[in-house]
RNA sequence: CGAGGUGUAGCGCAGGGGCCAGCGCGCACGGUUCGGGACCGUGAGGCCGUGGGUUCAAAUCCCACCACCUCGACCA
């Protein structure tokens, strides 16, 4: 490809409004152009990355036996009614009609295509276990799409799903599932990504994991055990919370506090600090409306994914002066509540001694309360987000949180849609049985993005040789000399004859620009020549991600390329084979 | 959906009732340079987000809307 004919531009500056480098830098390098809020068009680099991904993706999921297919990206209402995903999905679907009138959905995933592609075709047990998978288009309305790639309503995304007889071949599927998502990642480049345990959301089922890119820009926060293989997602995270200190606590005191109503407010009037008091969050259901009340030690968060599972129902922030209680004043003794609320008391005030609580009573607090004296009968749940501090739930080593981006998920999905679809195949003994799914999708864009952050330096992108848009960005400098311009094209030639993959900045522009823009466009093997370098037979080559510099004759050029590429490639398919991510039951 | 912000040339921005709407980059043409975003000259490019109002006069003031960005809520 020769750049003077790419479509797209190079820019100096960086683009207002963008604040992440994987958004800067494919913005100023020309691979992505932002159409309208999460739409963006691809330009031919990101297309050609985009694509690389993509059969690497369909190379691992066709080695555990997928099949690839295509379901549609518009769907009728009643398949999706199937399911009742049609009333449980809000805005996040886009709805329209077609012009008979008729209710259609743009697709944001596809297990009811699945199992209708399964359905009435797939009979018998004999036809288990199967895999379909695609690489699609999905739309999905974000409320708040951002970050440019990282989180968009139009993206690609390969979903797979899986259909089984019993749990336990789901189980050893999901497995293998896991094992080729983690060859996959090392082969797109990833060196900082791990697997976590997360939450199954709106999908439903049980078992789900996350592959994370690690990064601080992430949106998900992660928690991991630097001892044992424990990583979660903190959505679902579980500890050893913050040990209480078990200080003997006095007579119980109800004390003035007037205004002091945030946990802050009352640890300076009282002196004491927030690990010593238990503060009282609430909320409400969806469902019908009853109040909920979280007790909890005053130094830690309520995680609502916990406590809606508690609930069996989804969270409303609530004016608990509605339901007769003192804001403010709440606390986890002589509480009264109206019939059929629900009251937890979190892990996290277990052994906790000489703490403060409100008194249930305007202005009021309560000193000196005591669990294990005043909370005796009480049932300690988990309902708190796990703490910098707290320690691992399997080993006891002190965790770590950090952040990702979630680059892919699978979930054991069980038989929500074979069952609510009425997909039945004949077993054996003659009976039929739903089968069970499981469902695994990697997001394709978001993985372009997300390599972008871990690889990507000061100067621009840098690209693995296994995605990269071109391998060789072929940079002859001074395209005003006679010479440099005769012999650059006869290299190119030879170069598009031996099949490398090379963009050829066949520009009569400065040095300056060539060289930045090669820079910034990323690409593995800077191949350079010039007055100076043919003055010696030579071009001088420069890898991309380690800087280093290299001259090699013209002769060997195309041969030595050649090797250079495989090489890396070589490296990298050698990584992936060594899975030092596996799949943990924790 | 909540809070804040921004819309002026392809990009980054200035101008905030009155003359012809500007600067830098980029683009086109000519010339000189050229191994780290060179320089000189000439030129093209604007519904000042949209609609309504106030005014003799609106890019500028007022109202509404739209779009986009950031933070939050939400997120298979």
């Amino acid at each position: 490809m020769k750049l003077s004919k790419l479509v797209g531009e190079r820019i100096k500056e960086n683009p207002s409004g963008a604040s992440l480098k994987s958004h800067i830098l494919l913005l100023r390098a020309g691979y992505i152009k932002q159409v309208s809020a999460g739409i963006f068009s691809l330009l031919p680099p990101a297309q050609r990355v985009n694509l690389k991904i993509q059969n690497i993706i369909r190379e691992e999921m066709n080695a555990i036996g997928g099949q690839e297919v295509l379901f549609p990206v518009v769907m009728p209402r009643e398949l999706w009614e199937m399911s009742g995903r049609y009333t449980s999905i809000k805005d996040e679907m886009v709805r329209f009609k077609d012009r008979t009138g008729h209710d259609m959905v743009l697709g944001m995933t596809h297990e009811e295509a699945s199992v209708h592609m399964a359905l009435n075709t797939i009979k018998s047990h004999d036809q288990l276990p199967f895999m379909i998978y695609q690489i699609q288009t999905k739309f999905r309305d974000e409320a708040r799409p951002r970050g440019g790639l990282i989180r968009v309503r139009e993206f690609t995304m390969k979903d797979a799903y899986s259909f089984h007889t019993s749990q336990e071949d789901l189980e050893n599927y999901y497995k293998k599932v896991f094992d080729a998502y983690v060859r996959i990642y090392k082969r797109i480049g990833f060196k900082k990504f791990i697997a976590v345990k997360s939450d199954t959301g709106m999908m439903g089922g049980k078992v789900a994991d996350e592959f994370m890119a690690v990064t601080d820009v992430g949106e998900d926060r992660l928690v991991i055990c630097p001892h044992c293989s424990y990583s979660s997602n903190m959505e679902v995270a579980v500890s050893v919370k913050a040990q209480n200190d078990g200080q003997i606590a006095g007579e119980l005191e109800e004390v003035f506090t007037g205004n002091a109503h945030t946990i802050e407010d009352v640890c300076v009037l009282l002196e004491t600090d927030p690990a010593h008091t238990a503060k009282a969050v609430c909320f409400k259901t969806e469902t019908d409306g009853k109040l909920v009340v979280v007790f909890l030690r005053g130094d830690y968060e309520v995680n609502e994914i916990k406590l809606q599972k508690l609930v069996r129902s989804e969270l409303l922030p609530v004016d608990v002066e509605e339901f007769g209680l003192s804001g403010g004043n709440i606390g986890c003794l002589n509480l009264h509540l109206p019939e059929g609320s629900y009251v937890f008391f979190d892990e996290t005030l277990k052994g906790l001694e000489n703490f403060v609580t409100g008194a249930n009573k305007k202005d009021f607090h309560l000193k000196n309360v005591s669990a294990s004296r005043d909370l005796k009968d009480v049932e300690f749940v988990d309902v708190s987000f796990v703490k910098e501090g707290d320690h691992c739930a399997f080993c006891g080593h002190e965790l770590k949180l950090t952040r990702g981006i979630e680059i892919g998920n699978i979930f054991q999905l069980g038989t929500k849609y074979t069952q609510s679809m009425g997909m039945k195949v004949t077993m054996p003994d003659g009976t039929t049985k739903e089968p069970i799914m499981g469902c695994y999708g990697i997001g394709v864009g978001r993985s372009l993005a997300s390599i972008v952050e871990e690889k990507a330096d000061e100067k621009g992108l840098v690209w693995p040789m296994t995605i990269a848009p071109w391998h060789v960005h072929f940079c002859p400098l001074r395209m005003d000399n006679e010479n440099v311009s005769a012999v650059a094209d006869e290299i190119y030639k030879k170069m598009l004859d031996a099949c490398i993959e090379v963009l050829f900045d066949d520009r009569n522009v400065s040095v300056g620009i060539k060289l930045t823009d090669s820079e910034l466009m990323g690409l593995p093997i800077r191949v350079i020549i010039s007055p100076k370098t043919l003055a010696n037979g030579q071009a001088e080559v420069t890898l991309r991600e380690s800087g280093e510099q290299l001259f090699i004759n013209l002769s060997d050029l195309i041969s030595e390329l050649k090797v250079l590429i495989q090489d890396e490639i070589d490296e990298i398919e050698e990584y992936a084979k060594s899975p030092k991510i596996t799949y943990s039951e924790n």
